[in-house]
This record gives structure tokens, sequence and C-alpha cells, in this order.
DNA sequence: TGACCATATCGAAATAATGCGATATCTATG
DNA sequence: CATAGATATCGCATTATTTCGATATGGTCA
């Protein structure tokens, strides 16, 4: 696991920001009508609504949607013409134990 | 708390490492020969040393620790000419117990 | 196939971080 | 008070990040 990777993207506050509206995407994002139903309740979120409720351009959120995916903060999957993301729990998890272990 | 100015601190290895190094001050710096007994066994150590270890320009390890204390990762004491720097176990706690819950 | 929508990538300008040498400040001491 | 040592601050050049608009790619559907 990449710590210096994952901490330059916790340097920036609309990276952290998305990754914790991740958390629990049915109360901070509106429902995703085209995610097959067998997909639904995985906590996948589209970039579109991640760019919206960010508030930055379509390129920069999926810039940053990127460098998250790169520290395997975030896995994603795409569907037809969505791409869907969502948090990497693991990663997280691991992440959390070691500053709690190391820093 | 700036989690923000925090997030910053630790996107930078060469000031996480320092960060590490305070843990255990005892095997990572020669003793602190001039810090007064009642001081001693307290985490202190002075900028000299850690700017050789950290292999950096005295000034610009004097710019790394100023923002660790901004952030209130590190606090300091000046005792005669030097200014001692150690960590601050509270902000480190509430840092990882901050992660550990809402990231 | 061609138009259309969602997302990714590219290129570039603005801003911020890095990290140095030079200089200032502060403290001790002769 | 003059000097010396430790640290802080300043100014600046270099590099990295941010963030955008433009364009490319890839999937969908008539």
């Amino acid at each position: 696991m990449n710590m210096d990777a994952i901490f330059k993207v916790l340097a920036n506050p609309v990276r952290v920001r998305i990754l914790t509206w991740l958390k629990d995407p049915d109360t901070n994002f509106p429902p995703m009508i085209h995610l097959p139903e067998e997909e639904k309740g995985k906590g996948y979120v589209c970039v579109g609504v991640i760019q919206e409720k960010a508030g930055v351009t379509q390129s920069t959120v999926s810039h940053y949607l990127n460098l998250m995916k790169q520290a395997e903060l975030l896995s994603c999957k795409r569907i037809g013409q969505w791409t869907y993301y969502r948090r990497n729990e693991e990663t997280l998890q691991t992440t959390a134990d070691y500053i709690a272990k190391h820093l």
C-alpha cells in the first residue's frame, strides 16, 4: 500500500469530502437508476452526480477519482456508458490502522 | 483541530519520517546533552539533529517544523540557544480517531 | 453508421509547495 | 559590547498541483 499517494489524496479537501460522501451514498446522492439490480446496495455512484455535488468541472472530478483509484482508496466499474466508483474499504481500514499504529 | 493542515503536513514523506522518528528519540537521535535534567525523557529533540537526520538544509527543516507546529502535531520549547520539538500526542491521537471514524 | 451521452485524456495557465542560500534574530559568553 | 552558535525568516527559483476548456474515447440506440 502506497501511504504516500494516500496522504496526497487526503491533502485536498474536496477529495476528502468525496470520500466521506461515498460512505453513505443513499443520503448524499440521488439513486443510481441505471445501475442493474444486482449491483445496487454496493455503494456505487456514477461520476456525474459526484461532479455536481463536488462543484468542480467534469475533467477535474475525473482526475480526482483517478488519483483516488491509483491510491486504491476507490475502485470502479464501468457499466454501459457510466463509470461507477465506490470506496475500497479494505484500503481505508488499513490506512486507519497504519495511522493509529505508526503515526 | 485543522484536519486540512494536518493532512497537508502528512503529504510530505520527510515530514512524516520526522514525526515517526520523534516517537522514539532515544533510538533515532543522539542524547540531548544541553537539555536540563528536569526536561529529559519528555521526547524533546533539538532542530540541529533533526536536520542532520532528515538530510535537508537548516532553513528547510525549520520551515517543516513550523508547519507541523501550526498544525499542532508538534510543540516546542526554547531552552538557551536551542529549540526543542516534540510530538503533540493529543493531536496525533485525535487525528487517528478522526480518521478511523470519519474516513 | 451516425448522433448522442458519459467519462477520460490532453494541453495549458494559474497557484501552491519545495527547498535552497542569504540574512536576521536570539542567546550565551568572553 | 563583540563574537559565536542555533534557529528563524526572507527571497527566490524550481517543481508539483490544481483546475480548466477542448478534444478523444467508448457505449447506446435510432
